[in-house]
DNA sequence: ATGAAAGCGCTAACAT
DNA sequence: ATGTTAGCGCTTTCAT
């Protein structure tokens, strides 16, 4: 492999263009006044002579490196992936590179993550922590942070309806008739998803019985109160947090031998990527992640450039029907 | 929100400790020689601190940032994903930070993300090019970059024998009965898809017959001179050349009335997540992705270091049997 | 074993 | 409008 040219820096296009250092720069950045002749010829001579601005060198002087961070919990996660790709646009059309990282749901990698990006110098980070605590308390002092999702005090975060969104499953499935529903929580530390139950179990408790309530992790593998729940039959439907978890109830279910949603009806919440494409497609509460990705990274802009924050936003739910529930059927005649 | 804390340098870090700032870089770095009393008082006075170095500063000293790029094509193909984990996973563990990027199969991004990623400084690429194309041309000259999957000449590239692949995905049809098999692959220009796709019609043809043979693009919409070949009902069986495409068709022969596996038997290639959560589990060929991502990092890291290069390793693919194929049923008895 | 100082590539304040 | 220059935080050569 042949070796590397060297690099052109802004010294040698000053020199090639016989002007100032500080013309050359002025010329790559717009910035200071300088003749339009004079200016075209060091940008003309700059791209002859291949020219890339050193963006490191800039961050010594400037302190800002035009990087953000990204730290979702994990990549598996078709839902996470996704709003990576959000930020990741978001962040692009905004002149930013960025860093991300998966932390596996580790505490100790989230922690690695932060160090490791503040160390690169990112002016901010965009974070979707594991749970609602703060694991990096002395790093989200360093640099501007925001979450998505989830709730740390004293951190702005981009949240959607997510009391409205339960509601809304809740009251489908009351819709479709049925009386007796269940519900399979995420981790019920987590603020956004004690909201989205809550807000299910009082619609449910309104209008019939809830079966059950019970929380998993974030995962398709169900615990065994879950599955205990689920095969004790009480419920003819079930709300869960997260279509990961929505995901694992329809497999257990029909590993059960029931058959969704003709035995049971299950919503789940998210709208993940390939959810629709489930054996069973999935009815879910969607939630508008582009937009929440980019509101996510202009709040990031906003505090990295010192300006006001916004004002607790709070985007809409909305449920979309899939295959994955209808209406109740009559009473067997057993 | 409270204004961020001054960053401390390592000039602070050396008047707290009372040294020189040699003494202090020595000491953070680990390099230099210093007395042990003097390296560990130094790096607890850093601790104490809360010292934190500057890699845009050592940046432009070293000439090395310590990142790395990914460049994908698709981030909404959880096959790509799956692949940014896993490099993502490797990069961390040699001490890398990596800039992902989703050109979102533009060519014009492509080129995009390759300028950022050199004015960063990245210190080297892993690029999964849309097509064995070099829209970067120029910047592959700049900065080490090794493929994965792709070929384009005067690159490494990271691969798994697809010719192989295709073939076991073709004894497995021809295995279950099935004599009139039809071939969907990706964009024939791409030599990883000629391959598995010249693998499979070989088999095929040395068995039977080869109902067809179309292109369509990385996507699960079908192309009309695919759908018309798949609605001409010459096949049995189908080899799709990517996962994404083999779900278009199972999607397109449902939508005719035509029952996966029963009526026809579809094997994709990849193995993507989620193929095997699909309305039809999915059966296809695997490749050890985490293997490749760590080569292809391992790869980079010899490309930065000027070692030398590795002897074009070759990945071995394997078939996963899941519910899209079953035996050929007999002809019927019209 | 420790320190002084040069210099990486760049920006920006300050001349002219 | 253009140039001179200090200095960002760091590594590393060269003295001591």
């Amino acid at each position: 492999m042949d070796d590397l040219p060297k690099r052109i820096t802004l010294k040698d296009v000053a020199r090639a263009a016989d002007v100032s250092l500080a013309s050359a720069s002025y010329a790559i950045n717009g910035t200071g006044s300088l003749g339009e002749a004079v200016r075209s010829h060091i940008l003309r001579t700059a791209e002859n002579l291949g020219y890339r601005r050193n963006l490191s060198a800039r961050a010594v002087r400037t302190g800002k490196t035009g990087a953000i961070g990204l730290v979702v919990p994990d990549f598996t996660n078709p839902f996470f992936t996704h709003l990576a790709q959000s930020v990741m646009r978001a962040a692009r059309l905004a002149g930013y590179c960025v860093f991300v990282t998966d932390t596996e749901e580790s505490e100790s990698l989230e922690r690695e993550a932060f160090k490791r990006m503040i160390d690169r110098g990112v002016d901010g980070i965009v974070w979707f922590p594991i749970r609602d605590v703060n694991t990096v308390e002395a790093q989200t002092r360093m640099v501007p942070t925001v979450l998505i999702d989830r709730s740390i005090s004293g951190l702005e975060s981009i949240q959607a309806d997510y009391a409205r969104g339960g509601e809304l499953a809740a009251e489908h499935l009351i819709g479709l008739g049925h009386s007796r529903i269940g519900v399979v929580a995420g981790p019920r530390d987590i603020l956004s998803q004690k909201q989205r139950i809550d807000g299910a179990v009082a619609a449910i408790k309104a209008a019939g019985t809830l079966a059950f309530s019970v929380s998993n992790a974030f995962s398709m593998d169900l615990e065994p109160s879950v599955t205990k729940a689920i095969s004790a039959g009480k419920a003819t439907a079930i709300f869960a947090g997260t279509d990961l978890i929505a995901l694992g109830v329809i497999r257990y279910a029909q590993s059960l031998g029931l058959r969704v949603p003709d035995d049971l009806s299950v919503v789940g919440f998210g709208d993940m990527p390939w959810g629709q494409m489930a054996s069973v497609p999935l009815t879910t509460v969607e939630m508008p992640i582009d937009d929440m990705a980019q509101e996510a990274v202009d709040a990031l802009m906003r505090r990295i450039d010192q300006r006001e924050p916004s004002h607790g936003k709070v985007f809409a739910t909305g449920l979309i029907r899939r295959g994955s529930t209808a209406a109740a059927r009559m009473v067997k005649i057993a």
